[in-house]
DNA sequence: ATAAAAGCATACATGCACGTATGTAAATTT
DNA sequence: AAATTTACATACGTGCATGTATGCTTTTAT
């Protein structure tokens, strides 16, 4: 009973997957053994080993498929009509906290980001794609801010630079500290006021300081 | 050359600090050896357990040393007068960016809190401070939101829950990232501006939303 | 049907970081 | 001045997680 077929050692990797964002929520990605993982899988360090080079390239898999839903709606959204840049940012964010609020994987995603990680060099790889994942986000929400500024939903004296950067704190922070407590309000219901909170701020009074050079 | 003055043994106690928050900052929490630290202070390991249990006592007292200014902070601001809430709430986060945007322990600090460490229960007590100092920093912020719904800085309406959330979302964002990449602009120089965006939004559009129950 | 390779399980060797035990010299105490 | 404690350095033993090597079936290709 040990050599499965193709699409069983499929879902053994699957399952190696989600036993890891388990393990990786209790015990710390660092703390982790991979002998607890394999035990969560079922199954022993050889099939981890098979499967994956060593923790890394695994604790790589668990992230590339648990940010794959938000690179997937960043996609979408760039190729949406841009009328509403700011409704389009806006539903952007409202989307993101969604996914959040109701998936229990994204949550244990963002939990072991936020929480459970050392963002070391042995992660590089990681590390990489997080900083070209953000860059491409910042660079997109600034674009479509300065969309609202030529369509007049923002004042010309916006900062566009600022105003994104704020903004993408905003929803870092909303994450950061809502999973640590995710009884503690309903994420989904309040998203849309938090939001709505800070847009309006933009368009009333919106940062209006220079980027330093560097 | 071995005994130290009672003196000399507080100095060492220091740069076992100092060492220890460089070394944390480099390799992560969980990755340091404190023989690494050791090496960094020029003692070996035989003073860090003299001074520390272990690392996780090491760990602590880094953290311990490096909250205090913001633990200063929010006890002095607690004592002011409150004739302008809202005033207060934004000195006391301008105080907050400016201490992070000039001190680079301070940076050093939260680069490793945010991305370099792993709160698991090894590191319980430190967990338990943490949550103990954002229960009470949360609850002084609406403490004073709730003094701006009486004065009528903030309308009536106002869910002063939520805007200390978002409040607190938003400092511990803009904290979060920009320590990623203090170059990308000046802190000390944009903190005003982004905090005044925020609380514009606040007094204009103020999150209505309920907490949930729990 | 036979060969080759996939998909693991098992066994082994290795290093390394930890904690402790002990040594030791100077600095206190009395 | 003797005794005691302090503030470390050094040496030692230990476990444990890792990576690899190998074995063993079952698929899959031919």
């Amino acid at each position: 009973m040990v050599k499965k077929t193709r699409e069983e050692s499929l879902a053994t990797r699957e399952s190696l997957l989600a036993a890891a964002l388990q393990v990786f929520r209790e015990r710390g990605v660092a703390h982790t053994r991979l002998s607890d993982v394999a035990e969560r899988a079922g199954v022993t360090r050889g099939a981890i080993y098979w499967h994956f080079k060593d923790k890394a390239e695994l604790f790589q898999a668990v992230c590339a498929r648990g940010t794959l839903p938000v690179e997937a709606l960043l996609a979408e959204a760039s190729q949406s009509a841009q009328r509403d840049p700011l409704a389009t940012v806006r539903q952007l964010a409202l989307m993101a906290l969604a996914q959040l609020a109701q998936h229990p994987d994204t949550q244990a995603m963002f939990d072991v980001i936020f929480h459970k990680c050392e963002f070391t060099e042995e992660l590089a790889p990681v590390v990489a794609k997080n900083d070209a994942d953000r860059a491409a986000c910042l660079s997109q929400v600034q674009s479509l801010f300065e969309q609202a500024v030529a369509c007049g939903q923002l004042p010309p004296t916006t900062d566009t630079f600022l105003a994104t950067q704020g903004m993408h704190a905003y929803m870092v922070g909303l994450m950061h500290e809502w999973v640590l407590n995710p009884r503690s309000y309903d994420l989904a219901a309040c998203a849309e006021p938090l939001l709505d909170c800070y847009l309006s701020g933009l368009a009333i009074r919106p940062p209006v300081c220079r980027p330093a050079a560097g």
